[in-house]
DNA sequence: GTGTTTGCAAACAATTTGCAGAATT
DNA sequence: AATTCTGCAAATTGTTTGCAAACAC
């Protein structure tokens, strides 16, 4: 059962995302979609979204200003998040594996993932 | 102007949570203090959480399951998060000062601080 | 008495959901 | 023809806010 079944609005979701390196929320998703698909509707945005999250094909991410946010690039990276302007970045850096071995040592249930957020002020905003 | 006045109710709500490490969110938290004070609202526990967090009390958490969750304990430290029962827990071991660093080599802007997200499952739930 | 805090209810914001019709296979 | 997907609107959930009364200083 759910066989998977194209749809331009699914598609045009993933076009405009693959293009952003900016974790766009929602909304923001919405209203450039709505410049090709006037009538594309809030909740179709909402679904597809957490129908590719399901697929691995988009990544959510929460950093805490109210709304989730959605990221292509579905391999294991921080982010950054800036203080002034609250955008989110990407931090070109490997995660570090050797952080779950730290935190296993003392902890005692079993980890197996984790991620990591940095906070501060980006280069647009420093000028 | 400001000037701080007492109230019994975030007195009471600082109490409740000074004993926990369990990182209840507003509601809990409300439900909880309901049996001291029934008809204590629930705006004001969060007028007050917002109060506490500022003045540096408690820390408020975001773990991206919809609610907010507030933590007594303001030192820097990192969480766990089950991906059975969603209960957060404390990780056991002082923030890595070195990861800030690293983000920084190949990172324009400037980091502060960081925060870090472990998942897995918990000792209660592994039985 | 002045200024802060409260309870209540209404307002808000982000997200989810039910349903009949449209689109895909 | 069968099933998935969409648009719309209403429903949910978590949080904030306006206001008059209660409380603290």
């Amino acid at each position: 059962m759910g066989a998977l079944k194209y749809s331009r609005q699914r598609e045009s979701i993933k076009e405009f995302l693959a293009g952003r390196r900016d974790h766009p929320t929602a909304d923001v998703i919405y209203m450039n979609i709505r410049r090709s698909y006037p009538n594309i509707s809030l909740g179709t945005v909402y679904r597809n979204l957490s129908l590719l999250e399901s697929l691995g094909e988009v990544q959510r991410i929460s950093c805490g200003d109210g709304a989730e946010r959605f990221d292509p690039n579905t391999e294991r990276h921080y982010h950054f998040v800036c203080r002034q302007c609250g955008c989110v970045q990407d931090i070109p850096m490997l995660p570090l594996e050797e952080l779950e071995a730290m935190a296993s040592e003392s902890f005692e249930g079993s980890i197996e993932s984790h991620t990591a957020m940095f906070y501060g002020v980006c280069s647009r905003c420093r000028g």
